[in-house]
DNA sequence: ACATGATTGGAGTGTCAACTCCAGAAAATG
DNA sequence: CATTTTCTGGAGTTGACACTCCAATCATGT
């Protein structure tokens, strides 16, 4: 029960592709020119729809963000699938740290996390989107928990080893880096935060 | 020479005083509602100066968020202080962990990071101010950094112990941190990002 | 086929934002 | 004191933005 649903009761095919097509264009609007700096103009523009389409699929344009918020965690926790499903050996952290960076330097550094850029735009402007970017980082927090506890459990890492704190202090310094990263427009920054979280894991193997 | 002096060369005691007062308004109203949610009226009000005076002192809006990231960089390495200067024990890190933490706590979480937030919503939209970011950022780095080399060049960190990757690993991780915290509007997230990088420094303790 | 409701186009509205202009007051300069 | 420059007030302009309205068109179920 996203509040998708809940806003647009009956939605026939092309009204739902529609939709759909309007989510995704506002995406990469806001991802690259953020929330503010994307009216609902430059939307119509790009999905190829008309002023009053917007407003039929969304109340308001806090609703067209809301929408935006799932769609972009969605996306990046498919890309990165299948690994951020399977966190449990530091093969597969590493593996994912890579992966991450690889990410970054394909898109040139520029637009930091999609979900994070949000956070901190909206956090204090549009209070009634925290709820929906809590639970994206959350998703995003229980993936890389889930393989934390895993390798506890398998033994693999000592019972000191207190997995979401880790696994906290990984979204954390994951976000960070991003945001380093999409200042300084270069890697490094994401890399050292990443190398230094997952040595600190490391340093809790049996 | 910041970009302070070649906008605005000649500045009266008074002239200077007003300047000052915009920059201290604009700085808190960006800081509550973000940059784009800050009108040049509401700094006017604020102020208490009229239209013109604001554009007598600052270009344009650009010009004055380059003067707020300057002064928002100063106060946020002044509230550090004198821990941030001398950074070079684990029970120094510990004692500015807490005060970082103790920091946010006092403002309910709110806001995250002044620099950070700036970075972020700015970062894309108004690339002008990015040496400004990096600037800031890097000041703030430094700080950390010039710590950490005086416990390895002291021997208090052993020779494989990169300290130019820690400080960027540790700025990342409080970053990261901030921004979990603000959202999630508890300090949790700081406090794990924090003790795992402090953590991973003292690994490398002798 | 027909009725119902979803979908679409696009003109229109009110508000608010950044920025300009000009003229007068205050302060520095010589 | 005279003059030059800085400082201030506020009205005015231009454009953009979120959002509304209404009439027309399409899809769907019976």
């Amino acid at each position: 029960m996203t509040a998708d649903e809940l806003a647009t009761p009956r939605l026939t095919r092309k009204g739902r592709a529609t939709r759909d097509r309007i989510v995704a264009a506002a995406s990469e609007l806001m991802f690259l020119r953020g929330v503010a700096g994307t009216s609902t103009d430059d939307v119509q523009h790009a999905a190829g729809v008309s002023t009053s389409q917007i407003y039929h699929y969304f109340r308001d344009k806090t609703a067209l963000v809301r929408a935006v918020i799932a769609y972009q965690t969605q996306q990046v926790l498919d890309a990165q699938q299948p690994l951020l499903g399977r966190l449990d050996t530091m093969e597969a952290l590493r593996a994912w740290r890579d992966l991450l960076v690889d990410l970054q330097r394909e898109r040139q550094c520029e637009g930091g996390c999609p979900i994070g850029s949000m956070a901190s735009e909206l956090s204090e402007t549009c209070p009634e989107t925290r709820p929906d970017l809590i639970e994206g980082f959350g998703r995003w927090e229980t993936g890389i928990r889930d393989g934390l506890r895993a390798m506890r459990d398998r033994g693999d890492l000592r019972g000191d080893a207190d997995p979401d704190e880790l696994a906290l202090a990984t979204l954390a310094a994951l976000q960070g880096g991003l945001l380093l990263t999409q200042v300084r427009r270069e890697t490094a920054p994401l890399e050292a935060a990443l190398d230094a979280v997952l040595g600190h894991i490391a340093s809790f193997t049996t």
